[in-house]
DNA sequence: AGCACA
């Protein structure tokens, strides 16, 4: 019996299934541009793409039938063909029930993450600010960044599949805070895979690739002159020499930015020896002092022109300073020595440690830990409150020491697993001591990016990063916002 | 432009 029904030849030849068969795809079409077209009917949880004699044909697994079918209704009625790289796509139900084979949208554990950066180019996401968002979770080894057909994307690796695992889990989806993004993207939002990596190969730290356990790797030359990963700013001027002190003028400022906002801030990129503030031309100036140059450079590139808070509050402009080591006689709230506590308002605990035993001598190998990541990473929108209200006790014997000796990268799973909120004990036990602890450098009243501290990355639909509905300001706008104690700088 | 060789 030949075609007396004669179905299969045409257009809904097959009944609905999850998985469509599209075909006169662009050549070379990629999962993530099948994902892209795919994405607003639902969650495509598997693909093959270049298939057929010309590899142009692909198939999309939905994770659900509805979602196929959702599809396939909207472009069977749909006035706009559905397009990739504006070409016209066709698509149907396949007759198959699942896409077999392929990589499986990434889904099987990997230490490397591909990351797909949506809606940046490739010069808005500096490697550093991703190894920023990344340590939140893990001691990153390597990043590298690259460009293909779907855009922007990046290599992530961890030391292992279930670190991994937990940033993809934590950060699919979501969008890298705004400050920390040039203000002419909007959002910037990732999507995750596991890659087929399990170790990338770095050869040069540049502007495109880090390797962070091998500090001596060369730097490519590339990376010298193309300083314009590092100024997301307008200025691409890099005339003023390098220095391990940053000059931060701080612009419309609507909010109190106290020297704890400051240490927070910059202690992300690296350690943070010692901050002065100053008013200087009406406005609110400071100078950061990291240890390593290098670290002022990274915090400069990203933090360049973005805002602390949101809504254009707060702007940051950072300078390299002439100054390389800051003079801090007394620790109050306009200047502070991080290496020397016992200073000031601190002098009147006894002293643990010998001036011998003080920081420098002792400081371990300088790498780039972040103190404020090296925290343990709970579970992602936990409530913000683990501690950072409690005002900043005076320091008890010991705090010195831990200061001196920063330990290495310490596994999150160590305190917090099974997604409970690590207590503020568990936190203290583990990293003791202020203003060590990110969480105690946070005034009550004073909302200061906890969650982000402590490796609950701010990568959440709903989290504002110092938006003005979180921020509780301890003093009115205007121009009595800094607290009347604010004595003369004591810095010189 | 019409259904996949790990």
């Amino acid at each position: 019996m030949s075609s007396s029904a004669g179905q299969p030849q045409f257009r809904y030849a097959y009944p609905p299934s999850k998985v469509l068969h599209l075909r006169n795809l662009p050549w070379e079409c990629t999962h993530e541009e099948l994902v892209e077209l795919c994405k607003p009917f639902g969650r495509v949880v598997n693909s093959k793409c270049n298939v057929g004699s010309n590899r142009n044909q692909a198939f999309v697994e939905f994770e659900d039938l509805n979602q196929a079918i959702s599809m396939v209704s909207y472009y069977a009625s749909s006035s706009e063909p559905a397009q990739i790289r504006g070409k016209t796509v066709y698509l149907q139900y396949s007759n198959r029930q699942e896409v077999v084979n392929n990589k499986s949208s990434g889904d099987v554990a990997s230490n490397v993450l591909l990351v797909t950066f949506e809606g940046v180019e490739a010069g808005d996401v500096s490697i550093d600010v991703l190894h920023l968002v990344f340590s939140a979770f893990g001691f990153v080894h390597k990043i590298a960044t690259f460009e293909k057909t779907a855009g922007f994307q990046a290599l992530v690796q961890f030391s292992d599949p279930d670190t991994a695992a937990s940033a993809r889990t934590a950060l699919d989806g979501r969008s890298i805070p705004s400050y920390l993004l040039p203000e002419h993207v909007k959002s910037c939002h990732l999507h995750i895979s596991f890659s087929a990596h399990v170790d990338l190969t770095v050869k040069f730290q540049s502007h495109r690739s880090r390797d962070y356990t091998n500090p001596h790797l060369p730097v490519a030359a590339s990376a010298m002159d193309s300083s314009s990963q590092f100024a997301l700013g307008p200025d691409g001027k890099k005339k003023e020499p390098e220095s391990n002190v940053l000059l931060a003028s701080i612009e419309n400022m609507q909010y109190e930015v106290t020297i704890d906002v400051l240490h927070t801030i910059f202690s992300a990129f690296g350690t943070v020896e010692k901050i002065a503030m100053f008013e200087k031309n009406a406005g609110l100036q400071a100078l950061i002092q990291f240890s390593d140059v290098s670290n002022a450079v990274t915090a400069k590139g990203a933090l360049e022109g973005h805002c602390i808070y949101e809504g254009g509050f707060c702007k940051l402009h950072l300078a390299y300073s002439r100054h390389t080591d800051l003079i801090v006689k007394a620790n109050n709230d306009r200047s502070r020595d991080y290496t020397n506590l016992n200073l000031g308002f601190y002098q009147s605990q006894p002293s643990v440690l010998s001036p011998q035993q003080l920081p420098g001598a002792q400081m371990g190998p300088t790498q780039p830990v972040d103190n404020s990541f090296s925290a343990p990473a709970s579970g992602i929108g936990l409530p913000q409150q683990q501690g950072w209200e409690t005002p900043s006790p005076p320091p008890v014997g010991g705090h010195v020491s831990n200061l001196a000796y920063r330990p290495p990268y310490t596994h999150p799973e160590t305190l917090a697993s099974s997604g409970t909120a690590p207590s503020y004990q568990s936190f203290t036990s583990y990293n003791p001591g202020p203003p060590v602890d990110p969480s105690r450098t946070a005034f009550p009243g004073q909302r200061v990016d906890t969650s982000y501290q402590y490796g609950q990355s701010p990568l959440n639909p709903n989290f504002q990063l110092y938006s003005g509905h979180q921020y509780q300001p301890s003093y009115p706008s205007g121009p009595g916002i800094l607290p009347p104690n604010s004595g003369p700088a004591a810095y010189m």
